[in-house]
DNA sequence: ACTAAACATGCGCATATACTCATATACTTG
DNA sequence: CAAGTATATGAGTATATGCGCATGTTTAGT
């Protein structure tokens, strides 16, 4: 292919809806969290500090859009990161926070 | 460093904002169309098929994320991309959506 | 100075969604 | 079967944000 197509309505919606999964805080620790490894609802609750219903509705966001995976072990339930893309998205985004930071910094030294 | 320490909360809201300012179809089409180079409104109002007052608040957003640069010249604002990770940002996810596409049609066709 | 063109913005409406509280469901154990 | 534990979900509220309409601002030309 010699160059790339635009993308069509419904894959721009696609593609804002993943960016969209990932635009919450809340949800950006719980896949902060899982970065070290599966962990199952409790757990998830008392490392971010949120209430119990609000974690369970966000994991159930992520789930949905293929971000986590969920594993269910008698009572409890284990998620673990399902797309490994979701690494390097952000990298890639504190990176270029990092840059524009250092940017801004250097403009204010002059 | 051994291993990366956890993101602060505001780290998290700021990386947070970043996803978010990519979550919606009309401002990816716009940075869809600035791949191809700068622009002024008026061009990116015709290509995308939107009004001008929207088009112009969505460049705005995306100014202010130092997503796109702006560049005045007489009457005209000529917009253009500002931060180069958005070209990867963009192929990271269209090839994760992708990825899960393919996974989907392989379990419908068993 | 007047007019027109290109772009930005104030305002209101409609919708989406994050959060809390209470309750429901699923599973285990006695 | 009863009780307890882990997780999910329905309902309601508050906030955010995309869009359209009208108008404001800046710049160029006559």
């Amino acid at each position: 292919m010699a160059r790339k197509a635009p993308l069509s309505d419904a894959a721009l919606e696609l593609v804002a809806r993943r960016f969209a999964v990932l635009s919450e805080p809340m949800r950006l620790r719980l896949i902060q969290a899982l970065f070290e490894g599966e962990m199952n609802v409790n757990a998830l609750v008392e490392v971010t500090g949120g209430t119990q219903a609000n974690i369970s509705r966000h994991l159930q966001t992520l789930t949905q859009a293929s971000v986590l995976a969920r594993r269910k072990e008698g009572l409890q339930v284990f998620y673990s990161i399902a797309d490994p893309s979701i690494y390097k998205l952000c990298e890639l985004v504190c990176g270029s926070l990092e840059k524009q930071f250092t940017r801004h910094a250097e403009s204010l030294a002059t």
